[in-house]
RNA sequence: GGUGGCGUAGCCAAGUGGUAAGGCCAGAGUCUGCAAAACUCUUAUUCGUCGGUUCGAUUCCGACCGCCACCUCCA
């Protein structure tokens, strides 16, 4: 299994430390808003990340946090007129909410920032013991120059660094690259007591505390969107390391942007589209499905014309497996004998494990799965060329690697009389036969038309008619 | 200015030093009382442009053109 290292900007063979559990971190949002599509994407590779993982045996721990105390919140909350606390809680909920509607498992802790504060303190402390932090006026720094890898991360040279450090050079500060971990309390601000006097943390040190708090020194995988590179990781690793005086995380994965009309989705842009809106348009694996229609480290488009792509893909998918699924439970165990299905069944397993142990290339692996069920629906309307058993083999296969990917939902019944709803329309389809068997077409019709008035559309095939619910 | 990335059919998008996955759309067909849906088949002598290396490059190298991102809060 390989995973492209930004560290070393190259594919690297994974073996995590402790053969026994994987340690991710991934960071979560502001929440001082809800999240938007770019943010569900990170969120969502990191899913699909940690399902994989657990579909090749690992046994996995993910943490991702919630950045719950920062100028954007504060000042939000001021511009609302409620508290930044109450701010932050109520965004914090509807991340949960939204990641849950898009599918996403909750991870192991969703630590949040301003439930640390003890823990960001005694870093910081140790970092000032060390001599690579500075106190000045209630606001701790940190002392770039005294790491000397930094940088490593995002691969620039301290004199570009300091190219680069035009904005607002605060004059205090030692060196223009130095970066608070501390700030001193500003008149009605929330704050925390500290050694330094009332403050609140500094974005970069939430994460390397609430990441070895909860996973240890050293991290296996830590996930983020490109532009946390640098400086948020950056700083991460300085902040960390300078401490421990260990690796920090070993493999750094950056997800791509998400981009609308060919530039970045951001919150700043003012050209973002609420991950809720979305899922109020689509359906869970439709969204999904073209989030991850693009390797992660890839830019992507979004459009409504990309996200019809992938209802179309999905249909495809799903009839397929609807086709599938009268078949599951059919399989016997003694089956021995080999068919072509099988072969392609196996087929397509190594290749979707293939491209998934390939820096998890779920862009491949759709096109893996989407050649079976091509293969399938061949040999289903031949309905000569396998048995029954096979087709529940194809079933269980499909269904297994799609879950990986969370592009089918097996059981998305809505509640409700659901029996009582089919029976009903298994009824109106039999009254449809027996009108069609004497060619009273006007009935016939009837039931149909009225039926998709309510959304449910009937289709007459070889073994008589089925319906489904559209939308 | 520094750094990194991208440019593959009408659209989206994988991929490989040995001759281009998959999806959408389109066209043809099967099915059907009609329809819808579904399914099948077909669709890139070619991978931004120009050079170079090679028996052979879309894939490696160089130049150029175009687009994007990071260097400043943002997943």
């Amino acid at each position: 299994m390989k995973i492209y290292n930004s560290l070393s900007r190259q594919l690297e063979d994974f073996v995590p430390l402790n053969s026994e559990q994987v340690s991710i971190y991934s960071c979560g949002p502001t929440v001082y808003d809800y999240i938007h599509m770019g943010n569900a994407r990170t969120a969502l590779v990191t899913d699909i990340i940690r399902r994989y993982l657990v579909y090749r045996g690992y046994k996995v721990k993910l943490v991702q946090n919630l950045t719950d105390i920062d100028d954007k919140i504060i000042n939000r909350a001021a511009e609302l007129g409620v508290s930044a606390k109450q701010l932050a809680h109520e965004n914090g909920e509807a991340f949960f909410e939204d990641s849950q509607r898009l599918g996403i498992h909750p991870a192991d802790v969703h630590p949040k920032a301003t439930e640390h504060i003890p823990e960001m303190i005694s870093l910081i402390q140790t970092l000032i013991d060390k001599g690579a932090a500075y106190v000045i006026d209630g606001s701790v720094y940190y002392r770039v120059h005294q790491f000397a890898e930094y940088g490593k991360l995002s691969h620039r040279k301290p004199e570009d660094l300091l190219a680069g450090a035009r904005v607002e050079i605060d004059e205090r500060k030692e060196d223009p690259r130095d970066f608070d971990m501390w700030k001193a309390a500003k008149p009605g601000e929330p704050s925390w007591d500290s050694p330094w006097g009332k403050g609140r943390p500094g974005w970069h040190i939430e994460c390397s505390a609430m990441a070895m708090k909860h996973l240890g020194e050293t991290i296996d995988i830590h996930a983020g969107g490109e532009d946390l590179q640098f400086p948020h990781h950056e700083n991460e690793i300085a902040q960390s390391e300078l401490a421990t005086g260990c690796t920090f995380a070993r493999y750094w994965m950056h997800v791509a942007f998400l981009k609308i009309d060919g530039r970045r989705m951001g919150k700043s842009e003012q050209n973002f589209i609420l991950l809720r809106d979305a899922l109020d348009h689509y359906p869970t694996e439709v969204i999904r499905h073209f989030l991850i229609s693009a390797h992660y480290r890839h830019p992507l488009d979004y459009n409504p014309e990309s996200l019809a792509k992938s209802e179309g893909a999905l249909r495809r998918l799903n009839n397929c497996l609807d086709a599938l699924k009268k078949y599951d439970g059919q399989s016997n165990a003694s089956e021995t004998e080999t068919e072509p299905l099988q072969d392609a069944i196996q087929t397509m397993q190594s290749r979707f494990a293939d491209a998934m142990d390939t820096d998890f290339n779920t862009a491949q692996a759709l096109g893996v799965i989407f050649t079976l069920v091509g293969e399938v629906n061949r040999l289903l309307a031949t309905s000569n060329g396998a048995t029954a058993p096979v087709f529940a083999q194809a079933y269980q296969a499909l269904t297994e690697t799609c879950e990986v990917l969370g592009i089918y939902n097996s059981d998305v019944q809505d509640g409700g009389n659901v029996e009582q709803r089919d029976q009903l329309i298994a009824l109106l389809l039999e009254v449809r036969q027996e009108a069609r068997s004497r060619k009273d077409w006007d009935t016939s019709d009837k039931i149909r038309d009225r039926l998709k008035e309510i959304n449910i559309e009937i289709q007459d095939t070889r073994e008589g008619a089925t319906w489904k619910i559209v939308s």
